[in-house]
DNA sequence: GTCACTTTTGACGGAGAGCTTCACGTGCGG
DNA sequence: CCGCACGTGAAGCTCTCCGTCAAAAGTGAC
């Protein structure tokens, strides 16, 4: 079950973003394409579903750019990944009358537990984490 | 992020062939089809990927079929989905470079966290939940 | 040995999603 | 008005998934 790069992407984005977060101002497109290594031009399709979701704000004319909507602790990996997708972890057994209910709560579980975990990921915490092993280096 | 319908498939074959295990009796591809609702000619090639994961077992000839290697209790969720899928929850990540290190940390703690959930998944526990399920009908 | 019955294996093809790029439209500042 | 950057849609391409089919090979009954 492979995922996408696209939810890869778009987390590298938030990350990128994140980072730029305290000084408030605007990062281009090209330029975060280019910081997080993703193709500018899908980039952008991204961008506008996390905009949508509220996730990210845009500014246009000169001095626009994309910037994060809220500060990155109230942001989690959860949220980039629905907004990527549709819902995370989305069984087919839901759709289908066929399937007996107790495999039916078993993709529920697995799909909680997903939820759980990746909803308890804010991305402060990854800048932390990312901090935290920069640190480490001159140790 | 749509789960196949081939591990649902999967799922759905171990499941009948759970309820089956105590008679010690080979199941037709045909029966366990129409058993599990699922198209026959595609539940083979799972049986025989299951079959190369030692989840299940063939016997060939007339009176042949499949039955379970092991005990329902032995096979877990993350067992079949494994089988059918390679890795679970495989991020593109890890084979790219350009992957910050804290972003490949939170996809390795999603990986981790779905893969303890459906090894806890036991199929001879949905067993007793379906049980338990028909048994509340009479209560 | 032969036959009926089963698994086994391989290949095929339509359908759809994912990835990427391109071209043009839209709004903002100078 | 003009340039800059976002916004949007569409197109191509590849690849995997899903399902079907046909032929091969093994097994027990007669």
């Amino acid at each position: 079950m492979k995922l996408s790069v696209k939810s890869d992407y778009a987390a590298r984005a938030v990350i990128g973003l994140a980072k730029h977060y305290p000084t408030g101002a605007a990062l281009k497109v090209e330029d975060l394409a280019a910081e997080s290594s993703t193709p500018a031009n899908y980039l952008v399709q991204i961008l506008i579903e996390l905009k949508s979701r509220h996730i990210v704000k845009s500014i246009r004319g000169k001095e626009g750019g994309y910037l994060l909507a809220r500060p990155p602790a109230e942001i989690s990996l959860g949220d980039v990944l629905r907004c990527v997708h549709g819902r995370v972890f989305d069984p087919p057994a839901l759709h289908d009358a066929h399937c007996p209910a107790e495999l039916r709560a078993a993709w529920k579980k697995l799909q909680t537990a997903l939820d759980e975990t990746a909803d308890g990921i804010t991305f402060q915490k990854l800048l932390d984490e990312g901090a935290d092993k920069a640190k480490m280096y001159y140790i």
